[in-house]
DNA sequence: CTGTATCCACTGCGATACTG
DNA sequence: CAGTATCGCAGTGGATACAG
């Protein structure tokens, strides 16, 4: 359970689809935004992502019942990733450990060039 | 960045630490309790962890600052850990997580049993 | 007690190639 | 477009032994 949060491609595709991927269009309305995202969005947004590592990703999560797959049979196949109410509650509080993280990055950086210098 | 704080170990020292180890004496004033943990209690209480990961997880969480290392020189030594103020900040965004976890984890069990029997 | 150093097995992951 | 399958390596972490 705490690997599975605590992986870092989870955390990624959490933030991607939680913060609804840049696909609409200029002036489109975006309130109420179910934010789904495709899956060469996914590969695209998350740079250095393998397809390997997103499709199994992608795969736990919906086992685990954070984002929820619906593929259309068009030609060729589309297929939509979105939040569950599960996942979207799950994104926010992760987005309070990223606000966090943005927050003290600069304490944390601050620290480390202190402690080598001391080191050193 | 992502990498340290989505580390298993990490969480899981800043989680002991910052719910204090159970190392006081029965009836000790425990308020305004430091919550300092020695070396082997972590080792103890953070059961699988090996030295090797104890040790270089402290490290790195000193060089960032979430925790402070003071050794006393007695015979043996005795070395304290403890939380720093960024690092406590950082404890109450990832008790925000565990809570989370705990209130939720029912749901995405079931939601596995669900998955897999469909695939089944 | 609190570490450091070394070796090594394991596997997670990327790269690549192929399919419906 | 959206995956699956296979291979191979690199780095992570465990076990062990040693030291201040």
């Amino acid at each position: 359970m705490l690997d599975r949060l605590s992986d870092k491609w989870v955390t990624l595709i959490l933030a991607a689809l939680g913060s609804g991927g840049g696909s609409h269009q200029p002036g489109a309305d975006c309130s109420g935004e179910p934010r789904s995202m495709r899956y060469s969005q996914l590969l695209r947004l998350l740079v250095g992502v393998s397809q390997k590592m997103l499709t199994q990703t992608l795969r736990s999560l919906e086992r685990d019942g954070l984002i929820t797959r619906t593929a259309t049979p068009t030609v060729p196949v589309t297929v939509a990733y979105e939040l569950t109410d599960l996942g979207l509650s799950l994104h926010e509080m992760m987005r309070g450990l990223k606000t966090w993280a943005e927050e003290h990055m600069d304490d944390v950086l601050a620290n480390r060039e202190t402690h080598d210098t001391r080191v050193a």
